[in-house]
RNA sequence: CGGAGUGUAGCUCAGCCUGGUAGAGUGCUAGCUUCGGGAGCUAGAGGCCCAGGGUUCGAAUCCCUGCACUCCGACCA
Protein backbone atom coordinates (compact mmCIF):
# COMPACT_ATOMS: atom_id res chain seq x y z
CA UNK A 1 0.00 0.00 0.00
CA UNK A 2 0.74 3.42 -0.53
CA UNK A 3 -0.37 6.35 0.79
CA UNK A 4 -2.28 8.33 -2.31
CA UNK A 5 -1.39 12.10 -2.95
CA UNK A 6 -4.35 14.36 -3.01
CA UNK A 7 -3.62 14.84 -6.88
CA UNK A 8 -4.00 11.23 -7.28
CA UNK A 9 -7.10 10.78 -5.48
CA UNK A 10 -8.97 13.33 -7.47
CA UNK A 11 -8.10 11.48 -10.60
CA UNK A 12 -9.18 8.44 -8.73
CA UNK A 13 -12.31 9.86 -6.87
CA UNK A 14 -14.45 7.21 -6.06
CA UNK A 15 -17.01 6.97 -8.68
CA UNK A 16 -20.63 5.90 -8.32
CA UNK A 17 -22.23 3.41 -11.42
CA UNK A 18 -25.19 5.42 -10.09
CA UNK A 19 -25.66 9.12 -9.70
CA UNK A 20 -27.03 10.41 -7.10
CA UNK A 21 -26.34 7.96 -4.55
CA UNK A 22 -28.72 6.46 -1.91
CA UNK A 23 -27.67 9.04 0.81
CA UNK A 24 -27.91 12.12 -1.73
CA UNK A 25 -31.78 11.27 -3.14
CA UNK A 26 -33.09 8.20 -2.98
CA UNK A 27 -36.25 8.05 -5.21
CA UNK A 28 -34.04 9.26 -7.86
CA UNK A 29 -31.30 7.06 -7.60
CA UNK A 30 -33.93 3.54 -7.07
CA UNK A 31 -35.61 4.93 -10.93
CA UNK A 32 -31.95 5.26 -12.09
CA UNK A 33 -31.30 1.38 -11.13
CA UNK A 34 -33.70 0.54 -12.72
CA UNK A 35 -32.87 2.20 -15.90
CA UNK A 36 -28.84 1.17 -15.90
CA UNK A 37 -30.21 -2.15 -14.66
CA UNK A 38 -32.48 -2.14 -17.99
CA UNK A 39 -34.93 -3.54 -15.83
CA UNK A 40 -38.27 -1.86 -16.92
CA UNK A 41 -39.26 2.19 -18.02
CA UNK A 42 -42.54 3.92 -18.09
CA UNK A 43 -44.47 3.31 -20.72
CA UNK A 44 -46.72 6.36 -23.19
CA UNK A 45 -49.75 5.35 -20.50
CA UNK A 46 -49.03 7.52 -17.17
CA UNK A 47 -48.46 4.65 -14.38
CA UNK A 48 -48.12 1.59 -16.57
CA UNK A 49 -44.64 0.00 -17.03
CA UNK A 50 -43.06 -1.52 -20.09
CA UNK A 51 -41.13 -4.84 -17.99
CA UNK A 52 -37.86 -5.35 -20.27
CA UNK A 53 -36.48 -8.91 -20.57
CA UNK A 54 -33.75 -8.34 -17.81
CA UNK A 55 -36.65 -7.17 -15.25
CA UNK A 56 -39.28 -9.81 -16.75
CA UNK A 57 -36.73 -12.51 -16.54
CA UNK A 58 -36.36 -11.64 -12.86
CA UNK A 59 -40.25 -12.10 -12.62
CA UNK A 60 -40.65 -15.32 -14.32
CA UNK A 61 -38.02 -16.55 -11.30
CA UNK A 62 -40.50 -15.41 -8.72
CA UNK A 63 -43.16 -16.66 -10.31
CA UNK A 64 -41.43 -20.27 -11.40
CA UNK A 65 -40.41 -20.60 -7.74
CA UNK A 66 -43.36 -19.21 -5.60
CA UNK A 67 -45.61 -21.38 -8.12
CA UNK A 68 -44.12 -24.49 -7.35
CA UNK A 69 -44.40 -23.88 -3.43
CA UNK A 70 -47.84 -22.63 -4.08
CA UNK A 71 -48.67 -25.92 -5.54
CA UNK A 72 -47.11 -27.78 -2.87
CA UNK A 73 -50.02 -26.44 -0.76
CA UNK A 74 -52.56 -28.36 -2.87
CA UNK A 75 -53.86 -24.96 -5.09
CA UNK A 76 -54.69 -25.30 -8.79
CA UNK A 77 -53.97 -22.70 -10.93
CA UNK A 78 -57.15 -21.43 -13.80
CA UNK A 79 -57.60 -18.20 -15.48
CA UNK A 80 -60.60 -15.62 -14.77
CA UNK A 81 -61.27 -12.78 -17.35
CA UNK A 82 -60.29 -8.83 -17.01
CA UNK A 83 -63.16 -7.53 -17.46
CA UNK A 84 -65.81 -7.47 -14.09
CA UNK A 85 -69.29 -6.78 -14.38
CA UNK A 86 -70.07 -3.56 -12.58
CA UNK A 87 -72.90 -5.01 -10.53
CA UNK A 88 -70.74 -7.84 -9.45
CA UNK A 89 -68.36 -5.54 -7.38
CA UNK A 90 -71.33 -3.50 -6.62
CA UNK A 91 -72.58 -6.61 -4.50
CA UNK A 92 -70.44 -5.84 -1.69
CA UNK A 93 -70.38 -2.53 -0.02
CA UNK A 94 -66.78 -2.49 2.35
CA UNK A 95 -65.29 -4.04 -0.90
CA UNK A 96 -66.84 -1.48 -3.45
CA UNK A 97 -65.80 1.77 -1.38
CA UNK A 98 -62.30 0.04 -0.82
CA UNK A 99 -62.19 0.01 -4.75
CA UNK A 100 -64.23 2.39 -6.53
CA UNK A 101 -62.16 5.41 -6.80
CA UNK A 102 -59.22 3.19 -8.41
CA UNK A 103 -61.17 1.37 -11.37
CA UNK A 104 -60.65 2.13 -14.62
CA UNK A 105 -64.51 1.32 -16.41
CA UNK A 106 -65.20 0.27 -19.61
CA UNK A 107 -68.29 1.36 -21.06
CA UNK A 108 -68.47 1.41 -24.85
CA UNK A 109 -66.90 -1.77 -27.48
CA UNK A 110 -66.54 -0.16 -31.01
CA UNK A 111 -64.51 2.84 -32.05
CA UNK A 112 -66.02 4.95 -35.09
CA UNK A 113 -64.75 8.10 -37.20
CA UNK A 114 -65.21 11.07 -36.05
CA UNK A 115 -65.05 12.46 -39.67
CA UNK A 116 -61.70 14.43 -38.98
CA UNK A 117 -59.19 11.98 -39.02
CA UNK A 118 -59.36 11.19 -35.25
CA UNK A 119 -61.79 7.57 -33.65
CA UNK A 120 -64.49 8.10 -31.26
CA UNK A 121 -66.09 5.10 -28.66
CA UNK A 122 -69.69 4.41 -30.30
CA UNK A 123 -71.26 1.51 -28.95
CA UNK A 124 -71.97 2.68 -25.43
CA UNK A 125 -72.28 -0.81 -23.07
CA UNK A 126 -75.76 -1.88 -21.65
CA UNK A 127 -74.09 -2.32 -18.11
CA UNK A 128 -70.28 -0.92 -18.17
CA UNK A 129 -67.58 -3.53 -16.86
CA UNK A 130 -64.82 -2.22 -14.66
CA UNK A 131 -61.00 -3.80 -15.09
CA UNK A 132 -60.54 -6.31 -12.98
CA UNK A 133 -58.42 -4.39 -9.20
CA UNK A 134 -58.58 -7.98 -7.97
CA UNK A 135 -60.81 -10.74 -8.58
CA UNK A 136 -62.76 -11.98 -5.78
CA UNK A 137 -66.24 -10.65 -7.05
CA UNK A 138 -66.10 -12.25 -10.09
CA UNK A 139 -64.41 -15.51 -8.75
CA UNK A 140 -66.72 -15.50 -6.20
CA UNK A 141 -69.45 -15.85 -8.69
CA UNK A 142 -68.08 -18.85 -10.11
CA UNK A 143 -67.27 -20.60 -6.67
CA UNK A 144 -71.22 -20.34 -5.73
CA UNK A 145 -71.59 -22.45 -8.95
CA UNK A 146 -68.87 -24.95 -8.49
CA UNK A 147 -68.91 -25.29 -4.75
CA UNK A 148 -72.21 -27.29 -3.85
CA UNK A 149 -71.24 -30.32 -1.10
CA UNK A 150 -68.41 -30.15 1.66
CA UNK A 151 -67.16 -32.65 -0.61
CA UNK A 152 -65.62 -29.66 -2.66
CA UNK A 153 -64.36 -28.18 0.11
CA UNK A 154 -61.37 -27.31 0.43
CA UNK A 155 -61.34 -25.65 -3.06
CA UNK A 156 -57.74 -24.08 -3.60
CA UNK A 157 -57.12 -22.01 -6.47
CA UNK A 158 -54.61 -19.53 -7.98
CA UNK A 159 -54.75 -17.35 -10.90
CA UNK A 160 -51.49 -15.58 -12.57
CA UNK A 161 -53.02 -12.48 -13.91
CA UNK A 162 -52.54 -8.65 -14.63
CA UNK A 163 -54.46 -5.82 -12.53
CA UNK A 164 -55.61 -2.14 -12.38
CA UNK A 165 -56.17 0.04 -10.29
CA UNK A 166 -56.06 3.70 -11.33
CA UNK A 167 -52.94 5.27 -9.16
CA UNK A 168 -52.88 9.65 -8.10
CA UNK A 169 -49.05 8.38 -8.09
CA UNK A 170 -47.44 6.07 -9.91
CA UNK A 171 -43.77 4.58 -9.27
CA UNK A 172 -42.27 2.02 -11.17
CA UNK A 173 -42.75 -1.36 -9.92
CA UNK A 174 -44.01 -0.16 -6.40
CA UNK A 175 -47.13 1.66 -7.59
CA UNK A 176 -48.26 0.86 -11.56
CA UNK A 177 -51.87 1.22 -12.41
CA UNK A 178 -51.30 -2.33 -14.37
CA UNK A 179 -49.43 -4.45 -12.44
CA UNK A 180 -48.50 -8.48 -12.47
CA UNK A 181 -49.17 -10.73 -9.81
CA UNK A 182 -51.05 -14.01 -8.12
CA UNK A 183 -53.76 -13.85 -6.19
CA UNK A 184 -54.77 -17.36 -4.97
CA UNK A 185 -58.91 -17.99 -3.65
CA UNK A 186 -59.65 -20.38 -1.37
CA UNK A 187 -62.87 -22.04 0.04
CA UNK A 188 -63.30 -23.65 3.16
CA UNK A 189 -66.08 -25.31 5.78
CA UNK A 190 -64.75 -23.43 8.89
CA UNK A 191 -63.62 -20.02 10.43
CA UNK A 192 -60.64 -21.96 11.85
CA UNK A 193 -59.57 -23.80 8.17
CA UNK A 194 -59.95 -20.18 6.69
CA UNK A 195 -57.76 -18.89 9.36
CA UNK A 196 -55.34 -21.80 9.27
CA UNK A 197 -54.79 -21.29 5.47
CA UNK A 198 -54.34 -17.61 5.79
CA UNK A 199 -51.75 -17.98 8.08
CA UNK A 200 -49.99 -20.60 6.19
CA UNK A 201 -50.41 -18.79 3.32
CA UNK A 202 -48.30 -15.84 4.79
CA UNK A 203 -45.93 -18.32 5.74
CA UNK A 204 -45.34 -19.50 2.65
CA UNK A 205 -44.72 -16.04 1.96
CA UNK A 206 -42.39 -15.99 4.26
CA UNK A 207 -40.26 -18.65 2.89
CA UNK A 208 -40.31 -17.15 -0.21
CA UNK A 209 -39.07 -13.87 0.49
CA UNK A 210 -36.56 -15.42 3.06
CA UNK A 211 -34.89 -18.22 1.14
CA UNK A 212 -35.24 -16.42 -2.71
CA UNK A 213 -35.92 -12.95 -2.32
CA UNK A 214 -33.23 -12.72 0.45
CA UNK A 215 -35.26 -9.81 1.77
CA UNK A 216 -36.64 -10.60 5.42
CA UNK A 217 -39.61 -8.48 7.13
CA UNK A 218 -41.76 -8.57 10.08
CA UNK A 219 -44.66 -11.01 9.64
CA UNK A 220 -47.71 -10.04 11.70
CA UNK A 221 -51.47 -8.95 11.53
CA UNK A 222 -53.02 -5.32 10.38
CA UNK A 223 -54.63 -3.62 12.57
CA UNK A 224 -58.00 -3.22 11.78
CA UNK A 225 -57.79 0.33 10.09
CA UNK A 226 -55.20 -1.12 7.36
CA UNK A 227 -57.34 -4.57 6.27
CA UNK A 228 -58.17 -5.13 2.84
CA UNK A 229 -61.58 -3.70 2.81
CA UNK A 230 -64.03 -6.82 3.59
CA UNK A 231 -61.94 -9.01 5.62
CA UNK A 232 -61.58 -10.22 9.15
CA UNK A 233 -58.04 -10.51 9.25
CA UNK A 234 -55.04 -9.04 6.83
CA UNK A 235 -51.11 -10.65 7.38
CA UNK A 236 -48.68 -9.30 6.12
CA UNK A 237 -44.79 -9.36 5.84
CA UNK A 238 -43.37 -5.36 6.07
CA UNK A 239 -39.72 -5.35 4.74
CA UNK A 240 -37.60 -2.09 5.16
CA UNK A 241 -36.20 -0.46 2.57
CA UNK A 242 -32.61 1.11 2.87
CA UNK A 243 -34.32 4.97 3.41
CA UNK A 244 -36.23 3.14 6.39
CA UNK A 245 -39.68 3.36 4.66
CA UNK A 246 -41.49 -0.05 4.67
CA UNK A 247 -43.02 -1.96 2.28
CA UNK A 248 -45.57 -4.28 2.66
CA UNK A 249 -44.36 -7.33 0.97
CA UNK A 250 -47.38 -9.67 0.02
CA UNK A 251 -51.13 -9.96 2.02
CA UNK A 252 -52.90 -12.87 2.93
CA UNK A 253 -56.83 -12.55 4.24
CA UNK A 254 -59.13 -14.29 6.09
CA UNK A 255 -62.00 -12.82 4.73
CA UNK A 256 -64.66 -15.00 6.83
CA UNK A 257 -68.14 -15.33 5.36
CA UNK A 258 -68.01 -11.36 3.65
CA UNK A 259 -67.55 -12.84 -0.04
CA UNK A 260 -69.55 -16.29 0.45
CA UNK A 261 -72.62 -13.76 1.43
CA UNK A 262 -72.12 -11.83 -1.29
CA UNK A 263 -71.73 -13.97 -3.86
CA UNK A 264 -73.63 -17.14 -2.17
CA UNK A 265 -71.42 -19.57 -1.90
CA UNK A 266 -72.98 -22.22 -0.05
CA UNK A 267 -72.13 -25.68 0.70
CA UNK A 268 -74.61 -29.08 1.82
CA UNK A 269 -72.48 -29.97 5.22
CA UNK A 270 -72.79 -33.55 6.52
CA UNK A 271 -75.82 -33.01 8.59
CA UNK A 272 -77.79 -31.88 5.45
CA UNK A 273 -77.70 -28.09 6.72
CA UNK A 274 -76.70 -25.89 3.79
CA UNK A 275 -73.98 -23.54 5.18
CA UNK A 276 -72.00 -20.83 4.35
CA UNK A 277 -68.53 -20.74 3.29
CA UNK A 278 -65.18 -19.00 4.38
CA UNK A 279 -62.97 -18.01 2.51
CA UNK A 280 -59.38 -16.51 1.97
CA UNK A 281 -57.30 -14.59 -0.60
CA UNK A 282 -53.49 -13.72 -0.69
CA UNK A 283 -51.57 -11.90 -3.34
CA UNK A 284 -47.85 -10.78 -4.19
CA UNK A 285 -47.23 -8.70 -7.10
CA UNK A 286 -44.37 -7.28 -9.30
CA UNK A 287 -44.14 -4.61 -6.47
CA UNK A 288 -41.99 -7.10 -4.58
CA UNK A 289 -39.44 -6.79 -7.37
CA UNK A 290 -39.22 -2.76 -6.54
CA UNK A 291 -38.72 -4.19 -2.96
CA UNK A 292 -35.72 -6.24 -3.91
CA UNK A 293 -34.33 -3.24 -5.36
CA UNK A 294 -34.76 -1.39 -2.35
CA UNK A 295 -33.15 -3.95 0.21
CA UNK A 296 -30.01 -4.95 -1.88
CA UNK A 297 -28.86 -2.53 -4.84
CA UNK A 298 -26.04 -0.18 -3.93
CA UNK A 299 -24.36 2.75 -5.02
CA UNK A 300 -23.25 0.70 -8.36
CA UNK A 301 -26.74 -0.59 -9.09
CA UNK A 302 -28.58 -3.49 -8.97
CA UNK A 303 -27.58 -6.64 -6.34
CA UNK A 304 -29.18 -9.44 -7.79
CA UNK A 305 -29.77 -12.55 -4.94
CA UNK A 306 -28.53 -15.47 -6.95
CA UNK A 307 -31.67 -17.32 -6.70
CA UNK A 308 -33.54 -15.01 -8.59
CA UNK A 309 -30.74 -13.33 -10.97
CA UNK A 310 -31.84 -14.00 -14.26
CA UNK A 311 -28.89 -15.31 -14.84
CA UNK A 312 -26.17 -16.17 -11.64
CA UNK A 313 -22.46 -16.12 -13.77
CA UNK A 314 -21.37 -13.73 -16.29
CA UNK A 315 -18.84 -14.64 -18.44
CA UNK A 316 -16.54 -12.04 -19.66
CA UNK A 317 -14.17 -12.50 -22.44
CA UNK A 318 -11.02 -10.35 -22.08
CA UNK A 319 -9.73 -10.92 -25.52
CA UNK A 320 -6.48 -8.18 -26.25
CA UNK A 321 -5.60 -9.83 -29.12
CA UNK A 322 -8.06 -10.85 -32.31
CA UNK A 323 -6.27 -14.10 -32.60
CA UNK A 324 -6.84 -15.08 -29.28
CA UNK A 325 -10.60 -14.69 -29.58
CA UNK A 326 -11.50 -17.88 -31.19
CA UNK A 327 -9.97 -19.73 -28.27
CA UNK A 328 -11.14 -17.70 -25.45
CA UNK A 329 -14.54 -17.86 -26.81
CA UNK A 330 -14.82 -21.70 -27.12
CA UNK A 331 -13.29 -21.82 -23.62
CA UNK A 332 -16.28 -19.64 -22.57
CA UNK A 333 -18.50 -21.62 -24.11
CA UNK A 334 -17.04 -24.90 -22.59
CA UNK A 335 -16.99 -23.64 -19.23
CA UNK A 336 -20.95 -22.13 -19.74
CA UNK A 337 -21.94 -25.67 -20.52
CA UNK A 338 -20.67 -26.76 -17.57
CA UNK A 339 -22.14 -24.31 -15.53
CA UNK A 340 -25.52 -25.61 -17.12
CA UNK A 341 -24.92 -29.18 -16.23
CA UNK A 342 -24.87 -28.14 -12.81
CA UNK A 343 -27.68 -26.17 -12.97
CA UNK A 344 -26.52 -22.55 -12.77
CA UNK A 345 -27.42 -20.43 -15.59
CA UNK A 346 -24.47 -17.94 -17.08
CA UNK A 347 -24.37 -15.48 -19.56
CA UNK A 348 -21.19 -14.80 -21.81
CA UNK A 349 -21.43 -11.11 -22.56
CA UNK A 350 -20.36 -11.34 -26.76
CA UNK A 351 -21.28 -7.58 -26.77
CA UNK A 352 -17.41 -7.04 -28.19
CA UNK A 353 -17.30 -4.14 -25.74
CA UNK A 354 -14.32 -3.14 -23.89
CA UNK A 355 -13.32 -5.05 -20.66
CA UNK A 356 -14.03 -2.19 -18.45
CA UNK A 357 -18.12 -1.73 -20.43
CA UNK A 358 -18.52 -5.24 -19.91
CA UNK A 359 -17.44 -5.29 -16.51
CA UNK A 360 -19.79 -2.23 -15.50
CA UNK A 361 -22.61 -3.28 -17.38
CA UNK A 362 -22.63 -6.46 -15.31
CA UNK A 363 -22.13 -4.49 -11.86
CA UNK A 364 -24.92 -2.07 -12.50
CA UNK A 365 -27.33 -5.61 -13.70
CA UNK A 366 -26.32 -7.00 -10.58
CA UNK A 367 -25.11 -10.38 -11.73
CA UNK A 368 -23.98 -12.06 -8.83
CA UNK A 369 -21.07 -13.65 -10.37
CA UNK A 370 -18.68 -12.05 -12.78
CA UNK A 371 -16.11 -14.80 -14.53
CA UNK A 372 -12.98 -12.78 -16.35
CA UNK A 373 -11.99 -15.79 -18.91
CA UNK A 374 -8.60 -14.27 -20.74
CA UNK A 375 -5.48 -15.18 -22.63
CA UNK A 376 -3.90 -15.51 -18.75
CA UNK A 377 -6.60 -17.65 -17.32
CA UNK A 378 -6.43 -20.39 -20.13
CA UNK A 379 -2.93 -20.00 -20.21
CA UNK A 380 -2.14 -20.69 -16.29
CA UNK A 381 -6.12 -23.16 -16.00
CA UNK A 382 -6.73 -20.39 -13.28
CA UNK A 383 -10.21 -18.50 -13.27
CA UNK A 384 -10.78 -15.32 -12.39
CA UNK A 385 -14.12 -14.85 -10.53
CA UNK A 386 -15.87 -12.02 -8.55
CA UNK A 387 -18.84 -11.91 -6.61
CA UNK A 388 -20.81 -8.58 -6.91
CA UNK A 389 -21.88 -8.04 -3.30
CA UNK A 390 -18.38 -8.64 -2.22
CA UNK A 391 -16.61 -5.87 -4.90
CA UNK A 392 -13.74 -5.80 -6.61
CA UNK A 393 -11.54 -6.53 -3.15
CA UNK A 394 -13.35 -9.87 -3.23
CA UNK A 395 -11.75 -10.96 -6.61
CA UNK A 396 -10.52 -14.81 -6.43
CA UNK A 397 -8.52 -16.71 -8.84
CA UNK A 398 -8.94 -20.40 -8.44
CA UNK A 399 -8.38 -23.33 -10.60
CA UNK A 400 -10.92 -24.53 -12.99
CA UNK A 401 -11.97 -27.36 -11.02
CA UNK A 402 -12.17 -26.27 -7.91
CA UNK A 403 -14.02 -23.30 -9.45
CA UNK A 404 -16.80 -25.78 -10.92
CA UNK A 405 -16.51 -27.56 -7.73
CA UNK A 406 -17.16 -24.32 -5.67
CA UNK A 407 -19.79 -22.07 -7.52
CA UNK A 408 -22.94 -23.58 -6.17
CA UNK A 409 -21.34 -22.92 -3.20
CA UNK A 410 -20.56 -19.28 -3.98
CA UNK A 411 -23.57 -18.79 -4.64
CA UNK A 412 -25.07 -20.06 -1.58
CA UNK A 413 -23.02 -17.95 0.31
CA UNK A 414 -24.13 -15.28 -1.51
CA UNK A 415 -27.56 -15.54 -1.51
CA UNK A 416 -27.25 -16.21 3.08
CA UNK A 417 -24.86 -13.33 3.13
CA UNK A 418 -27.57 -11.07 1.03
CA UNK A 419 -30.37 -12.04 3.82
CA UNK A 420 -27.94 -11.99 6.90
CA UNK A 421 -27.17 -8.43 5.50
CA UNK A 422 -30.49 -6.63 5.21
CA UNK A 423 -32.10 -8.66 8.48
CA UNK A 424 -28.77 -6.76 10.38
CA UNK A 425 -29.74 -3.57 8.48
CA UNK A 426 -33.90 -3.98 8.96
CA UNK A 427 -33.30 -5.01 13.48
CA UNK A 428 -30.77 -1.95 13.19
CA UNK A 429 -33.98 0.27 11.95
CA UNK A 430 -36.49 -0.74 13.65
CA UNK A 431 -36.50 0.51 17.52
CA UNK A 432 -38.59 -0.31 20.55
CA UNK A 433 -39.93 2.56 22.93
CA UNK A 434 -42.08 2.62 25.12
CA UNK A 435 -43.88 6.01 25.03
CA UNK A 436 -45.57 8.28 22.46
CA UNK A 437 -43.43 10.80 23.14
CA UNK A 438 -40.59 8.97 22.33
CA UNK A 439 -42.58 7.84 18.92
CA UNK A 440 -42.72 11.53 18.55
CA UNK A 441 -39.33 12.44 19.07
CA UNK A 442 -37.88 9.63 16.57
CA UNK A 443 -40.31 10.86 13.90
CA UNK A 444 -39.28 14.33 14.63
CA UNK A 445 -36.00 13.75 14.77
CA UNK A 446 -36.26 12.51 11.03
CA UNK A 447 -34.59 9.10 12.11
CA UNK A 448 -34.49 6.29 9.35
CA UNK A 449 -36.77 3.27 9.88
CA UNK A 450 -39.85 2.91 12.10
CA UNK A 451 -40.07 2.19 15.85
CA UNK A 452 -42.13 -0.87 17.75
CA UNK A 453 -44.37 0.27 20.87
CA UNK A 454 -46.90 -1.33 22.94
CA UNK A 455 -50.01 -1.93 20.42
CA UNK A 456 -52.64 -0.76 23.31
CA UNK A 457 -51.04 3.07 23.60
CA UNK A 458 -51.73 3.47 20.14
CA UNK A 459 -55.26 2.13 20.46
CA UNK A 460 -58.25 4.97 20.72
CA UNK A 461 -54.68 7.47 21.55
CA UNK A 462 -55.69 11.25 20.14
CA UNK A 463 -51.75 11.51 20.04
CA UNK A 464 -50.97 8.70 18.00
CA UNK A 465 -53.75 10.47 15.65
CA UNK A 466 -51.65 13.12 15.16
CA UNK A 467 -48.78 11.89 14.94
CA UNK A 468 -49.94 9.75 12.30
CA UNK A 469 -51.19 12.74 10.57
CA UNK A 470 -48.31 14.97 10.81
CA UNK A 471 -44.94 12.38 10.05
CA UNK A 472 -47.38 10.29 7.75
CA UNK A 473 -46.67 7.50 9.27
CA UNK A 474 -49.11 4.55 9.88
CA UNK A 475 -49.00 1.44 11.76
CA UNK A 476 -47.56 -1.13 9.72
CA UNK A 477 -48.20 -4.64 11.57
CA UNK A 478 -48.60 -6.26 14.94
CA UNK A 479 -45.90 -8.97 14.62
CA UNK A 480 -46.42 -12.45 15.55
CA UNK A 481 -43.43 -12.16 17.25
CA UNK A 482 -44.79 -10.25 20.06
CA UNK A 483 -48.29 -12.44 20.37
CA UNK A 484 -50.22 -9.38 18.85
CA UNK A 485 -49.38 -7.02 21.95
CA UNK A 486 -46.69 -4.52 19.74
CA UNK A 487 -46.96 -2.56 16.72
CA UNK A 488 -44.60 -1.39 14.19
CA UNK A 489 -44.93 2.35 13.19
CA UNK A 490 -43.27 3.66 10.30
CA UNK A 491 -43.54 5.58 6.86
CA UNK A 492 -44.22 3.32 4.16
CA UNK A 493 -44.59 2.92 0.43
C1' C B 1 -56.83 16.41 -6.12
C1' G B 2 -53.32 20.55 -3.93
C1' G B 3 -47.94 22.70 -4.04
C1' A B 4 -43.39 23.05 -6.84
C1' G B 5 -40.58 21.99 -11.10
C1' U B 6 -39.55 20.28 -16.08
C1' G B 7 -40.77 19.45 -21.53
C1' U B 8 -34.72 21.21 -26.93
C1' A B 9 -30.41 14.91 -30.36
C1' G B 10 -31.29 7.83 -27.90
C1' C B 11 -29.96 9.86 -22.65
C1' U B 12 -28.53 14.20 -19.30
C1' C B 13 -28.95 19.12 -20.17
C1' A B 14 -27.27 24.45 -22.00
C1' G B 15 -29.54 28.31 -24.96
C1' C B 16 -34.88 31.62 -23.27
C1' C B 17 -34.06 37.04 -19.09
C1' U B 18 -32.14 40.85 -23.68
C1' G B 19 -36.46 37.32 -30.48
C1' G B 20 -32.43 36.81 -36.04
C1' U B 21 -33.66 30.10 -37.85
C1' A B 22 -29.73 24.59 -33.18
C1' G B 23 -25.48 23.66 -29.11
C1' A B 24 -22.52 20.64 -25.31
C1' G B 25 -21.50 16.14 -22.74
C1' U B 26 -22.63 11.23 -23.08
C1' G B 27 -24.45 7.34 -26.12
C1' C B 28 -24.57 5.48 -31.29
C1' U B 29 -21.69 4.13 -36.29
C1' A B 30 -16.73 3.49 -38.68
C1' G B 31 -11.31 3.44 -38.32
C1' C B 32 -6.70 3.31 -35.53
C1' U B 33 -4.14 2.84 -30.86
C1' U B 34 -6.15 0.57 -26.40
C1' C B 35 -8.36 -3.10 -22.93
C1' G B 36 -7.93 -7.43 -16.19
C1' G B 37 -12.70 -1.72 -11.78
C1' G B 38 -15.12 3.61 -16.11
C1' A B 39 -9.05 4.85 -22.27
C1' G B 40 -7.75 8.31 -26.33
C1' C B 41 -7.72 10.48 -31.21
C1' U B 42 -10.22 11.15 -35.94
C1' A B 43 -14.48 11.11 -38.98
C1' G B 44 -19.83 10.53 -39.21
C1' A B 45 -25.20 9.83 -38.41
C1' G B 46 -28.85 11.95 -35.41
C1' G B 47 -33.71 17.57 -33.74
C1' C B 48 -41.88 19.56 -36.36
C1' C B 49 -36.97 22.98 -29.83
C1' C B 50 -44.42 19.03 -26.15
C1' A B 51 -49.14 20.79 -28.80
C1' G B 52 -52.45 24.71 -30.41
C1' G B 53 -53.33 29.83 -30.75
C1' G B 54 -51.44 34.99 -30.39
C1' U B 55 -47.68 39.24 -30.74
C1' U B 56 -43.82 40.23 -34.55
C1' C B 57 -40.84 41.42 -40.82
C1' G B 58 -39.04 37.20 -37.95
C1' A B 59 -40.49 32.90 -32.05
C1' A B 60 -36.96 27.29 -28.98
C1' U B 61 -36.91 32.35 -26.87
C1' C B 62 -42.31 36.96 -25.39
C1' C B 63 -48.00 36.25 -24.20
C1' C B 64 -52.34 32.99 -23.67
C1' U B 65 -54.55 27.90 -23.57
C1' G B 66 -53.95 22.95 -23.29
C1' C B 67 -51.24 18.25 -22.63
C1' A B 68 -47.48 15.20 -20.56
C1' C B 69 -43.86 13.84 -17.08
C1' U B 70 -41.02 14.28 -12.29
C1' C B 71 -40.70 15.49 -7.11
C1' C B 72 -43.36 16.76 -2.40
C1' G B 73 -48.19 16.28 -0.02
C1' A B 74 -53.33 14.14 0.24
C1' C B 75 -55.38 9.32 -1.04
C1' C B 76 -54.15 4.11 -1.18
C1' A B 77 -55.82 -3.15 0.40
Amino acid sequence: MFIMTEAAKNVKAPRTAITPTRAENFPEWYQNVIKAADMAENAPVRGCMIIKPYGYAVWENIQGNLDRMIKAEEVQNAYFPLLIPLSFIAKEAEHIEGFAKECAVVTHHRLESDGKGGLVPAGPLTEPMIIRPTSETIIGEAFSRWVQSYRDLPLKTNQWANVMRWEMRPRIFLRTSEFLWQEGHNVFETHDDAEKDALRMIEVYREFYENYMAVPGFIGAKTPDERFPGAIETYTIEAFMQDGKALQGCTSHNLGQTFAKSSDIKFLDRDGVQKLAWTTSWGLSTRTIGGLIMVHADDDGMVMPPKLAPYQVGILPIIHDEADKPKIMEFCDKIRKELLAKGVSARIDKSGQRTSDMMWGAIKKGVPVRLEIGAREIAEGQLTYTRRDLGKDGKKKVSVDEFLGSIEGVLAQMQKDMLERARQRMQGMVIEIKTLKEMRDFFAAEKIGGVKIDYKLIQDSDEFEAIKKEFSVTPRCLPFADNGQKVIVAKAY
